[in-house]
DNA sequence: CCGTGCTCGATTATCGATAATCGAGGAAGC
DNA sequence: GCTTCCTCGATTATCGATAATCGAGCACGG
């Protein structure tokens, strides 16, 4: 891993700095299709361009950001056609999660599921939709850490842009409430050790929010109540 | 894209050195495990440090190399274990494109996957191993384009380190002529414009080399016979 | 009035040089 | 003899500056 967090050597400028850009675009102060100026980045963060074109690398190779030769970096728009291509391959992948997980999980990994979704159940009292996606990424992330395979986690990690922009389309037309009781039976699954059914109902999961998102127009319908 | 070498400025320092040390690392010239030394290349190819390093960067993102701050960059090796986890992984992708691929495959794309096949079997009886790798990896990738999912297609090409590293481990446990044939009941399925039966055999095409190539031993045993 | 080509400011891509870091090997202390 | 500390060559990380490129706006010709 050129990646984990658990290495000492926590001074890399070129880290440090995704790791600050890379908040700044999740808490959308650069708001998706702006652009990233490095001269802008370097005088702001005062050091140089070459760690700040670096980071900008790493982050287009997390999908956050987008760039063409000689017109710079900008944050991804994710149109609601690459959403609706992210589904099949994000079901397919939490199902193989879900069969790796179930035999192997332990009652401490259960316990930290049920946190997460009591974590998304006060989000969702207070109508916190931003706490509820990230308990939410947070409970799909424990799963596929428990199956125990570096590629899979890592390609899911991959999607995590994608997942994000979830928030911006999906809010409106489905309910927290509604999302947050849907993790309930992955966990029993998960609880019964049972891998067909704990994939199955992973797969269902997504491929439910899925084709709701998608079911009513074809075309680009913008969210049906702001609220 | 950031990517795509459809657009016309071909001369981006950073995108050919990337297409020439890919080269050299499929070719075997940088062996698995071997060091690759900014300073070295500089010379080489007599530019500077800034574009090796972003195009080692992107080879890291492709999973070619693997990078350590402040000790350098070298080539992947692809253990057993990462093999092993990559069958799942692909076979559940494989399985989406070949569900995606069957309603819309065109006459001339069966066409063009049937020679492939062909292409295979003339590299099978010339005993030309890297050969058969290579129409087989362009096989899947047809199959992949078909399914008409820029992400999907996306994530299955970041796998192409590991599906590259498998004439490593497998040219001895399976015969090239199997390999070949095993492709056959894919385009069959296509022809039909059979979605569930595509990416059922797409699925077991894949699971039936993993479970192949991790049957006998669960330990790390190193290839059977050297030839 | 509209299309064409040019100039210019802004930005990216690349360069050459410097600073920081690592790992190996040897000297000093126990 | 073994461990610890230090030095040093090699390499990476960062810097500051230059060259190449882009896109917008303006002058010109039709």
């Amino acid at each position: 891993m050129a990646d984990g967090t658990g290495g000492l050597p926590r001074a890399v400028l070129r880290e440090q700095l995704r790791e600050r850009l890379l908040a700044r675009i999740l808490d959308g102060e650069f708001a998706p299709g702006e652009r990233i100026v490095e001269s802008r980045v370097m005088k702001e963060y005062g050091v140089s361009q070459a760690p700040v074109r670096e980071a900008l690398r790493d982050l287009e190779a997390m999908r956050f950001v987008e760039s063409f030769p000689h017109r710079g970096v900008r944050v991804r728009m994710i149109s609601e056609r690459e959403l609706a291509e992210m589904y099949p391959v994000r079901a397919a992948l939490e199902e193989v999660a879900g069969r790796a997980a179930a035999p192997v999980v332990t009652d401490g990994t259960l316990a930290l599921l049920l946190d997460e979704i009591e974590a998304m159940r006060a989000a969702s009292s207070a109508d916190d939709v931003h706490a509820v996606l990230v308990h939410d990424a947070r409970f799909h992330e424990i799963i596929f850490e428990t199956a125990d395979n570096a590629l899979l986690l890592e390609v899911w990690r991959s999607l995590h842009a994608e997942i994000r922009a979830l928030v911006t389309y999906n809010r409106a037309r489905v309910g927290l409430a509604e999302i947050v009781e849907s993790h309930v039976p992955i966990l029993q699954a998960l609880r019964e050790r049972d891998p067909a059914l704990a994939g199955k109902q992973m797969r269902h999961h997504i491929e439910h929010f899925g084709s709701l998102a998608f079911a009513a127009g074809g075309a680009d319908r913008p969210t049906a109540r702001p609220d």
